[in-house]
DNA sequence: TAATGTGAATTGTTTCACAGCA
DNA sequence: TGCTGTGAAACAATTCACATTA
């Protein structure tokens, strides 16, 4: 599958990671990043990161390596700019107060501008402005949010996920585990942690405790 | 890419979605679920569920579907049974007690048995009972532990990793967004929100325009 | 000489077309 | 008729080999 603007699903994925660390590096004053730096500390080859880069049209200097802001603007621009960065959260709960508290979470630059839950009123008092979910079309209208991150419980996951559908928004972050249905026009990215559990445990196989 | 059992990573990846919808059905006291319906609840299509589900040997039967129960069991023995279903927890900090905390962020069925961070005395009177790093090696040891959930902040990430490796665990699932780098015989699974929002930004683009 | 750049081969995954069965 | 089962084809992603260049 290619983007829509011819970009590998697969490198689309990746770029996040790029761009952070030549960030990192812009900051501590790096002109010139190297395929094999980026490739060691994201644990990927070399030959992969520099056919991601090469697709964005960013060219390296052998010796040197790649332009550091070249780069990140090259990237930052297939990524949508800072252009999409406003968020929803909906669900209120441990989850969704996790989320906004944002110690190691790293939503990275993403803002939530606005939290939504089935029962907003369950949260009056905490210093949070939760509104209803009946609000959330309107307000995306409003404000111009294009994305939303599903942080509801198992109980009303869906109704979440409907909600955010009626809002007339183009892309979810699902973190409902259930996981939550979306029509096909809306892009949907899935975290849940216990199948990423699952994956690694039949990875691992079930041999014994590791040695060493 | 396959795994140790012979199945497919891409498969693997989905298999702990299907458990969970087949183990839903059974409690529902269904005996058949067809790859229709399966593929439907998560977005997928039906002839790469029964791919998947076949690749596992599990046979299905026309006009009903598959067998929950031969399902159930199938899936569940290639993921490593509940083998593996204790977890160390690496970070006390907001992040790693919403984990524990668990309101919909769903371990779905692992145990989060013991807790560890840099700087556990921060933590007394909690009710939380967290160890130093240094203790994770001996405790995995004594509890044949091979799997930890990665939750510490940027500052001592890599720290966090490390201690994982000395302690000789055989995965890690990695929330700290750094990401953390750990050497190539450890399974890694990484969780990254902002990354996962970058690329659903890059993938809705610029416009109004949705795709998937 | 230490890096990038890239066509080609390889490997992995998804989808198709259609056979078989209850 | 409505489903599974599966080899083959199509597609996608990764890796290789080696040319290239500052």
């Amino acid at each position: 599958m290619v983007s829509p603007v011819g970009v590998p699903v697969a490198t689309l994925k990746r770029l996040p990671l790029y761009l952070k660390l030549i960030k990192e590096a812009s900051s501590r004053g790096l002109a010139w990043i190297s395929s094999e730096d980026l490739a060691q500390k994201l644990g990927l080859g070399a030959i992969q990161v520099r056919k991601d880069l090469s697709g964005l049209g960013i060219v390296g200097s052998p010796r040197r390596g790649f332009p550091v802001e070249d780069a990140s603007r090259a990237i930052a621009a297939c990524l949508g700019g800072d252009n999409s960065s406003d968020l929803f959260l909906v669900g209120a709960g441990e989850l969704g107060r996790a989320i906004l508290a944002d110690r190691g979470i790293g939503l990275q630059g993403f803002n939530l501008v606005a939290v939504f839950d089935r029962t907003p009123e369950r949260y009056y008092g905490l210093g949070l402005d939760v509104m209803p979910l009946s609000k959330m079309g309107d307000l995306a209208a409003r404000m111009g949010v294009r994305m939303a991150v599903l942080a509801a419980g198992h109980e009303w996951a869906q109704e979440g996920a409907d909600a955010i559908v009626a809002a007339g928004l183009a892309a979810a972050l699902d973190l409902s585990g259930l996981p939550a249905i979306f029509p096909p026009e809306i892009a949907v990215s899935r975290v849940n942690l216990g199948a990423d559990l699952a994956y690694l445990s039949g990875l691992i196989g079930p041999g014994r405790a590791a040695a060493r």
